[in-house]
DNA sequence: CTGTTAGCGCTTTCAC
DNA sequence: GTGAAAGCGCTAACAG
């Protein structure tokens, strides 16, 4: 790669200091009207930018935010990157992705590349293994700095920073009421193994629903799916229960149209016979069949208040005590929750 | 935020000069075990690491790359910046990842910002509005000055540099070729509007296999969808063919789902009566009924390839000459095209 | 064994 | 009007 233009060597070619092109290429009237136009012309020509290191180290600021997310092949963290971009352009940031992949190894490890001068703050979804090992360390070491940070989606609550979250409960007691509103009386859930909040959540919700409506849950009625093993042969199980459920409530669309499917193929009809809904996060309850009523997610909305509580704290332009956004979920009504039209 | 230790700071700490203290965390043996001990254990217990900025300066190095793409809520994309963050940290780097959404300004903005020095080399996939204006300048001024650039999917020939593309005509032959095997003889193709290269490069292959088939490509067959307007309408418009076609290609999954739908809403039977087959990019394929029968696209290869060819290029560690690797598809035969089982 | 110096590219204060 | 010098944080060649 040919050597870039430097203020120096503008400098020599027109045998002047390196402050005088400086001030030239910024304009200074401090510059005769003549030295300034050569020096900017000659810039021009060669197509000259300051570089942004020497820009960013002496000014302590990198103008840079580091995010880390779990997996990035998610329909739910893209659309959170999107909006974390979206604001931060706004603001004149940019946005450098790491990937956690789940590990706690690779999350500690990005978080020291990415705090060590890079970035001026980061936004951070934890990864699972660091979820079930409950090692913070890396973040609080962080905090104890006062180094910008927010957590948002998979968060925790001990460490003092902002965070923004879905309302999971909200959105489970919303899902869970919208079957019961259309005469569901016995609700299966399809949720995750209760170390990963979000199915936690989600699962308390659904509970406060049922207490509402002066039902009791049925522990048999709640199915942890491991991720890991196969889905089809978990979620099946559903379908030996004595009482076959007249609703599934999953906590992702995944399972939502695993079960559906599973049902189709067992002869019941959706919606009559069996409601189902699930936790959108993709393109998926769209194209199923019938179209999967989903709670969704926003991911967009939060990520753009991640970055703004990222960027008021960096820029000291916000409230001094650390926020907890709540984002409120949807519900999309789909086929296979309604009957009618 | 606090500030952070720097050499200088622990320096002074001991009344040292700073390269002694360099040289001591290093573990250099010019210096005194018992300097060397206490400067690292301060070093440790105030957690020392050493500004990135200021390395990268002096190495004039950030081991960063770009990567510019049209949009990250986006399957394929997803896939791709995950192939390209594993061969990334893999060899040492960093990954920047900025969003042009589709916009020729932006493009060219994210262009300049990541060549300023913040990152080692971009890899990039080019704007539908660039392709549309077919102005390349700001590629051809890196280029010209030799930075490291690769270009994957939406490529353009004219540049002169490493590219990585999916093997499009390829895909569209394998597409058609599968349908005709299973005894189609009227393919319906659903394309997008010709600039989009891969619509136009998968329509090629579609017609090559036709004419090795000694068929002849009727063009009342072809339904070029504007992804702006009303895709159901456009989509319904295969339907009002004097005689319907027995098999529908559609170039993305959306095209294949929406179409399919129509057709089961006719009352046409999947795939007795017509059969779909779509390229995939995400997880809907799987998820209709019945299950589409796919192109498959590997992503993932490619974003690791174009790390790879980046990271060489770099490094020059790789060919001089520039490279330009075609990732072949795979197809992934579901219901939609195959009775029996 | 330890320190001085120069330099990466830039800005800015202060002299001349 | 122009330039010298300091400094951002670090490394490395060289001097002592």
């Amino acid at each position: 790669m040919k050597q870039k233009v430097t203020l120096k060597i503008i400098a020599k070619e027109f045998d002047v200091s390196i402050s005088t092109v400086s001030k030239a290429l910024k304009n200074s009237n401090e510059i005769s009207e003549e030295v300034r136009e050569k020096i900017k012309a000659y810039a021009d020509y060669y197509n000259y930018k300051p570089n942004s290191l020497a820009l960013q180290l002496r000014a302590q600021k990198t103008s840079v935010i580091g995010v880390i997310i779990p997996e990035i092949v998610h329909h739910f963290f893209s659309t959170v990157i999107d909006g974390i971009e979206e604001h931060a352009n706004k603001r004149g940031y940019n946005v450098m992705v790491c990937l956690s992949n789940e590990s706690f190894e690779k999350e500690v490890s990005n978080i020291s590349v990415l705090t060590n001068g890079s970035v001026d703050g980061v936004i951070v979804s934890i990864a699972r293994e660091t979820q079930k090992k409950e090692d913070y360390n890396h973040f609080e070491m962080l905090l104890k700095d006062g180094f910008p940070l927010v957590l948002f989606d998979r968060i925790v609550d001990s460490l003092k920073c902002d965070k923004v979250i879905i309302d999971d409960i909200g959105g489970g007691f919303k899902a869970a009421n919208h079957l019961l509103e259309i005469g569901s009386k016995r609700i299966a859930l399809l949720t995750t193994e209760d170390y990963i909040t979000v199915g936690a959540l989600r699962k308390v919700g659904y509970r406060k629903a049922m207490q509402s409506a002066g039902l009791e849950v049925d522990e048999d009625y709640v199915f942890k799916i491991n991720d890991t093993k196969n889905l089809y042969r978990q979620i099946e199980k559903i379908f030996h229960l004595e009482k076959v459920p007249d609703a599934i409530l999953a906590v992702n669309e995944i399972y939502a149209a695993i079960a559906m499917k599973i049902a189709i193929e067992k002869g019941y009809k959706i919606p009559e016979d069996i409601a189902v809904l699930g936790f959108t996060s993709g393109l998926i309850s769209k194209f199923t069949s019938p179209p999967l009523t989903a709670i969704t997610q926003h991911g967009y909305l939060m990520g753009q208040q991640a970055a703004e509580l990222l960027i008021n704290r960096i820029e000291h332009t916000g409230p001094k005590e650390f926020q907890k956004e709540v984002i409120s979920t949807g519900i999309k009504i789909r086929k296979s929750t309604y009957i009618g039209e």
